[in-house]
DNA sequence: TAACTTGATGACCCAACGGTCATTTGTTAT
DNA sequence: ATAACAAATGACCGTTGGGTCATCAAGTTA
């Protein structure tokens, strides 16, 4: 429409990066940190902007508002998870309590040290507030961790390895520890510390132990 | 000091009531409320005061700050679930495996549908910046609860009902599907129902079969 | 009823913070 | 060099909400 659109169209193309357009990833990669430190009513926007190494206007060219960087942040958060949690699972065909003992007690043992925690801090505290966010979380994390642990067991007891407990319908029980030790390490770190590898073998080899045929 | 002091001393005994003194009780009660529904940030003094039919300045007569009137609130509503917890336990000397599936899996029952949920999500979310309480919430709750568990598992090791197994160094796992649950109900209510309940008995269930002795 | 005391109010103050925008900086093309 | 424009800044605005205080209301005593 202005004199200067003939221009812009005919040289617009040849890709030009001050500072790269890497800044979104920056930006979340910045708010997830300030985020889990105050969570979101304590966050200030400037806070994020210097941890991102930027003035607080280039943040909002990149995002409109507060609320809307938050989502980003957390969905930028949670799919490389995703994927993690899929390929670590790779079923392998192991029988169920080796997979049980291997695969799945590594990962869970990984779960407290890592940055996930986070994510659980985050959606306990302000998942009442963001209901669309609770259900992304819901949909791409929980329930498919949920229909693979009651895969895994269904499979034991279709092999005659698993006696039928509750235990198939009620698999979070294999995950409820994990959820006690992140809570754990991120309140009582200066109570009492736990030591989650441990905790969280005793557990597996409990269950393990209620569930299996013979003996 | 003024030249009204001896007026006070003197006649200021027969206990005067305008509205009695148990605003501050009240108002502890309507922060709570407040404080579970919003989180401490986005909690406003004026909607506690509303809740608790006051004005925003009364309630500064009560309470100095903000920060002040949350600590009195959280240990407000911690003190009675103390003796709730001491006198729910009243060893009663039944046999480690009868306590267990009797007094305690009614009392873990009751917690997700009472209002300690409303304490478990408080302390996740605004623990991090208040280490006072959540030393004390540690000191009156957390560390008597988790010595009472141990002392029933060696109890039973010491009968001979139970084997000797890492539940004794991990008392904890006993309990953490309770928090599971607390979480669970709180966030995903509207993904799932679970009923925690049924969940709670198949894990003391489970779990005592995995530690007794013969079988 | 008058004097006095304390319970209670809400208008007001001020700092903090989310969000905007006029302006500057720097890069590229010619 | 300079035109052109995107990238980036930070002073500024408006609102919100914690905290204060002058003032009023009501109870008690004499």
């Amino acid at each position: 429409m202005t004199k200067g659109s003939l221009v812009i169209i005919i040289m617009a193309k040849p890709s030009f990066k001050r500072r790269k357009e890497s800044r979104p990833a920056e930006i979340t990669a910045a708010a997830i940190e300030e985020f889990a430190l105050n969570g979101y009513e304590s966050t200030r926007i400037i806070d994020i902007a210097q941890r991102a190494n930027i003035s607080k206007g280039l943040l909002y060219l990149y995002f409109k508002t507060k609320e809307e960087l938050f989502k980003s942040a957390i969905r930028g958060f949670i799919s490389p998870r995703i994927e993690e949690l899929r390929s670590s699972i790779e079923e392998s065909n192991l029988s169920a309590e080796k997979f049980l003992r291997g695969p799945y007690l590594n990962l869970i043992k990984k779960i407290p040290k890592s940055k996930i925690r986070i994510l659980v801090r985050l959606m306990i505290a302000e998942g009442p507030k963001h209901p669309d966010l609770v259900a992304y979380y819901w949909e791409n994390v929980v329930s498919k961790g949920l229909a693979i642990l009651r895969q895994i067991i269904n499979k034991g007891i279709r092999d005659g390895e698993f006696k039928e407990t509750c235990l198939e319908k009620f698999p979070q029980l294999l995950f409820s520890p994990v959820v006690l030790s992140v809570i754990w390490t991120i309140i009582f770190k200066n109570q009492q510390e736990l030591d989650t590898d441990a905790m969280l073998e005793a557990h597996v080899n409990l269950l393990i132990d209620a569930i299996t045929v013979n003996k």
